[in-house]
DNA sequence: GTCGATAGCTAAACCGCTTTAGTAATACGG
DNA sequence: CCGTATTACTAAAGCGGTTTAGCTATCGAC
């Protein structure tokens, strides 16, 4: 049906070689020649198959996007949605298409095996993830984006770690002393030995950090981690869950890893007939672009995700490109990240149980 | 680097034939032969080169999806999110990935040329588009969305203008006789020939029918029809636009065809200090997720986008199954659509200059 | 007039796989 | 014991390109 270069020689009356050199390095024919075949190769729409043309020259022209879930479910999340778009931003650029690839029989490794791409960016995969042993091997370009930086991996990423202290002592700051935390759910795709995600483990220790300058930790009480989707029915059935809760006394503050989940806790707090920031405070994490205009707006860690995207796209061409240079170092790259106030965090209302100690003034530093 | 099948055939032995076999279909050798192969298999991570067996099989496991815009841009909009979510859903079932394919050099032809895909789905591509001759004459198969019902495609669209006449006649029931429409815009890599979309030209004659019912048309006084983008800044744009023009009555209701460009309208709203739906209803189209949870929440045409686009890949499968059946009918599926009254529309403030008319009952049918 | 370049083209090998056609060996029926 | 299936395997062709090596004709230089 497609015309192949055998058709388009025969037309022209040339070699299949000649037709080759017209498309590739029209130099080395003459003008005539050149004139001739290409007349046919518009007459007749031809195009060169990629796949056989991938067959000798390596190249494909695509990048491939490994998710560590269906598609469905990592597009719920507009955080990832924004990565994406950064890549697609370096993908206009360079002329590259996009292919996602979900996990094959529930395996990132899968897919990654069956990958039909120049090079490849995952999110959130650790360097001992099965999958990077892998690629390194097979020397297939990639670049991880939040996973960590070592010498198993190209990285892009940002101080998970700063930034959740800042989020949290941000909390503490205003006086809350009973904070859920919605932390990520363990990545049920991942291997065993990495159970939890990096970016939750560093998160947590931020939060953490924070807490610990004020003697609190997750143990104390008020304080608790559960955990919740990336996605508004899993911030909100989390919350709820949390609401229902009798007996112990409510939290004054709930801050979720990801905004989308924070957007389930005002769902939560809707139903529950909860004002927030009024009766609870809810802070989020990435900034999407909706948190802006929640309501209330919603205080937040920007994350620049389509940068982060950008970047590992363009890491990922870097590396396509200086393949035989000795170019090829490990580099990591660290992202900005800043604390949003918005309105959705506000002072606690003051403890009728324990008025005074609550309003504790500032920690020392 | 990556092993090959000569690499198992010399290791076990055997011919590269007898390891195709037993890679793709083990009842014709025998078990012994069978299980030497496969322990080199595993034992070399060997995966047969997904592009050189598509050379042979013409089949390599990846639908397309054909946009109108590059990847960034067309991701803004939550509702092609949702499509490519849906898509996403039969590729999980398949074990198919998803290739996004943005406009090469401009022109979705070229990008329908050069992809290296199974089967192609398309976002508001008219029968009319070059596009759309390329692939029939290559028998290529492919689905379009929110296309036409024509001989020449495969469409999966809704009742536009039977939506649209029904989102009119809502507001016009509340008593509207000022509205703005926010159009998409027409779309720049069309064909000079479609230079709007079908969409938008069908949604308009929605409107405008049920504008006729009131004897009233797009170019009665009080009506307008302006161009927005589709995303947020696009609808903030137009309405603040809008809201600054002077000399004539501001509009009472502002109606987009798309959910996001509404939300525009919100913030283009929230600056001007205007109240929803108080000062002005506005209204939407898509019925994206945001659009419950937006404040006020959004009245709008539920628009199953995550349906459209597993339906359409649904489609193409089917194609791409029956290719040789005579099967290959021309096929149309039309989804339903609803209009969601929500919290922002609302009778227009009485109207001091002209009261008494304004609040005329609702039309003769 | 011969030789070496150079220009312009082509045959053939190759990329890594599938598939067709066929071979050799064993089993089976009469 | 012969002819025919059946089983287990392989050689080779082919998919649609690129690339290497080589061939032929023309041309300029000595």
């Amino acid at each position: 049906m497609r015309p192949t270069i055998k058709d388009i020689a025969e037309r022209a009356g040339v070699s299949k070689t000649t037709v080759s050199f017209a498309l590739n390095d029209p130099s080395r024919i003459s003008v005539e020649t050149y004139n001739r075949v290409m007349s046919i190769v518009t007459e007749l729409d031809y195009v060169p198959s990629p796949v056989a043309r991938t067959l000798t020259t390596k190249r494909l022209g695509a990048l491939g996007l490994l998710l560590p879930q269906p598609i469905t479910e990592a597009l719920r999340n507009p955080y990832v949605v924004e990565i994406v778009r950064g890549i697609g931003e370096l993908c206009a650029e360079r002329e590259l298409s996009l292919t996602m690839l979900p996990p094959l029989r529930g395996r990132v490794l899968e897919a990654a095996r069956r990958a039909f791409v120049d090079g490849l960016i995952t999110i959130g995969v650790g360097p001992d993830h099965e999958v990077v042993e892998l690629l390194n091997r097979r020397r297939i370009p990639f670049v991880t984006i939040d996973g960590a930086d070592t010498d198993a991996t190209v990285n892009v990423g940002v101080d998970d770690e700063g930034a959740a202290y800042g989020l949290m002592r941000h909390l503490l700051d205003l006086g809350h002393r009973r904070v859920a935390i919605l932390a990520l759910m363990p990545d049920t795709i991942k291997l065993p030995e990495e159970r939890f995600s990096l970016v939750r483990d560093r998160r947590i220790a931020g939060f953490s950090r924070a807490l610990a300058e004020l003697s609190l930790s997750l143990e104390s009480p008020g304080i608790c981690v559960v955990p919740a989707e990336s996605s508004i029915e899993g911030g909100d059935a989390a919350v709820s869950a949390l609401l229902a809760r009798s007996g112990e006394p409510l939290p004054t503050a709930v801050v979720a890893m990801a905004d989308i989940v924070a957007l389930g806790a005002y769902e939560a707090c809707r139903k529950a007939g909860l004002a927030i920031p009024g009766d609870l405070s809810v802070a989020g994490f990435d900034d999407i672009p909706l948190a802006e205009s929640a309501n209330p707006p919603l205080t937040t860690i920007h994350q620049p995700g389509r940068k982060k995207g950008a970047a590992a796209a363009a890491l990922v061409v870097e590396l396509l490109d200086g393949v035989d240079a000795e170019h090829r170092r490990v580099l990591h790259r660290c992202l900005e990240t800043r604390l949003v106030v918005r309105a959705s965090t506000a002072a606690p209302r003051p403890d009728p149980a324990a008025s005074g100690l609550a309003r504790a003034s500032s920690p020392a530093s």
